[in-house]
DNA sequence: TGACTCTTTTG
DNA sequence: AAAAGAGTC
């Protein structure tokens, strides 16, 4: 038996926040009341490796918090675990669903997904409205004179600024606007064991944005052991913090921060334009590459058993905790694709299944820039020393020893020597791109 | 958002 | 002999 009160369904996605939510303030001041949902996606959770994943258990404590809210305020958050076009026909069963509201996403399946819902709803009638609210700018907005995307960040970013000085930052208070949420029941919350998980601890760092540390952020960002970075990654990843709000302040404090917050819309602009770089170079030509892609040596970096202290490190962080400071980020992602010569699609499936706060667009963009085969990439020829980068940004090894426990300087010998892993490294590349047709 | 190697400058 | 600079990968 159908609802009979006509709805506005709001779908969360990666906007896991009631506030500063430019879809759902949109729905909100549309003409029916808003019924908000969320849907874990089988598509998504089937494919995920461990049954404990502090990601699903992220999600599921935060919109635990959300419908709590909403209940508050005598509505309820409508989740179901589905594929997402199962869980429409079926809402549709049980609503009279006017239009739908949901907020970008960049990702090809992502955009396929939405295609196929779009599609459907419009043969029930029913309007498919998106928005534009994980980015300050999106898609076609930054281009340059001839039309095409920009692939090099520094002109990017600057056009990205002045465009920005113009239209200045926009905000969207849906959370005045929770009046105009469906007055419902409390739904069903599926649990943990519904979903095919068991919830695990998972301790995430505050939403609380540290002025001090964002103002300080260009000089302590490289320093792996100080607490330099805003550790906001897993929010923005989710949509727990909103984008527009973090731009206010890197405008008002930190211009370095700022870039950090640009690279992120840059990456997902070019994954927009280019997504075919989830499975290919973005330069063609590195294709060719004469990976050696030695799986023992691969299960060693994964387990932080290298011998070079940095890199197991940061390695022993990502897989205790399921984060890595980005410094030491880059410098293992250099150490896999140059001194093991191992292609980079193998440390960016790792990270994607170890990182809270994996995103495809960043983490993949990152890992080609590392590899040198990405847009604005480092050339191929700039390898990283771990010894050196541990001089400059770990001199007194307070990182290393934090994650390897009893240090001492010879406790593994390394996998392979730097000088010849380093002439190595220069030679496939300089022989592969020769190769290349 | 590197590092190596060779050369020149400086104290 | 160390520091700074230039060219190269």
């Amino acid at each position: 038996m159908k609802n009979i009160k006509s709805v506005t369904v709001f779908w969360f996605r990666r906007d896991l926040r009631l506030h500063d939510n430019h879809g759902l303030y949109e729905a909100l001041l549309s003409e029916n009341k808003v019924l908000p949902i969320f849907i874990f996606d089988k598509n998504i959770l089937d494919k995920l490796a461990a049954k404990k994943d502090k990601r699903v258990s992220f999600i599921y404590q935060t919109i635990q918090k959300i419908n709590a809210t909403l209940q508050k305020n005598g509505s309820s958050l409508y989740v179901v675990y589905d594929e997402p076009l199962q869980a429409f026909k079926n809402i549709y069963d049980t609503f009279d669903v006017k239009q739908v509201f949901t907020n970008h996403d960049y990702e090809p399946d992502a955009i396929k997904r939405d295609e196929q819902i779009k599609t459907w709803l419009a043969t029930k009638n029913i309007s498919f409205h998106t928005f534009k609210d994980q980015t300050i700018f999106e898609k076609k907005e930054v281009l340059k004179s001839d039309g095409l995307p920009y692939t090099v960040f520094t002109p990017y970013s600057k056009i990205w600024k002045q465009k920005l000085a113009i239209e200045k930052l926009k905000s969207f208070p849906s959370e005045t606007l929770l009046s105009r949420l469906l007055q419902i029941e409390p739904f069903p919350f599926p649990s943990m064991n519904e979903l095919g998980f068991e919830s695990s601890d998972v301790e995430i760092p505050s939403t609380e944005i540290n002025k001090k540390i964002i103002s300080q952020y260009h000089l302590s960002r490289n320093f792996p052991a100080l607490h330099g970075t805003s550790k906001l990654s897993i929010h923005l990843r989710f949509g727990t913090v909103s984008i527009r709000e973090l731009t206010a302040i890197a405008l008002e404090l930190n211009e370095q921060w700022l870039n950090e917050l640009i690279w992120r819309d840059f990456f997902m602009m070019i994954l927009f334009h280019f997504p075919d770089v989830v499975h290919t170079s973005f330069k063609k030509k590195y294709e060719n590459i004469a990976w050696r892609n030695n799986e023992t040596e691969f299960y060693k970096w994964c387990n932080g058993e290298t011998g070079y202290p940095i890199v197991d490190a940061g390695m022993r962080e990502l897989n205790e905790t399921g984060f890595m400071h980005n410094r030491v980020r880059m410098v293992v992602a250099s150490f896999l694709t140059k001194h093991l010569l191992i292609d980079w699609r193998w440390g960016e499936a790792y990270f994607a299944e170890k990182l809270l706060d994996y995103e495809l667009s960043s983490n993949n963009g990152n890992w080609q820039w590392a590899a040198g085969c990405g847009c604005d990439a480092a050339p191929y020829f700039r390898i990283f020393n771990p010894t050196e980068q541990t001089k400059k940004f770990d001199a007194d090894l307070i990182y290393t020893k934090k994650w390897i426990k009893n240090f001492t300087p010879n406790y593994l010998p390394p996998i392979v020597e730097h000088d010849f892993a380093r002439k190595r490294a220069l030679d496939v590349y300089k022989k592969s791109l020769a190769e290349f047709i």
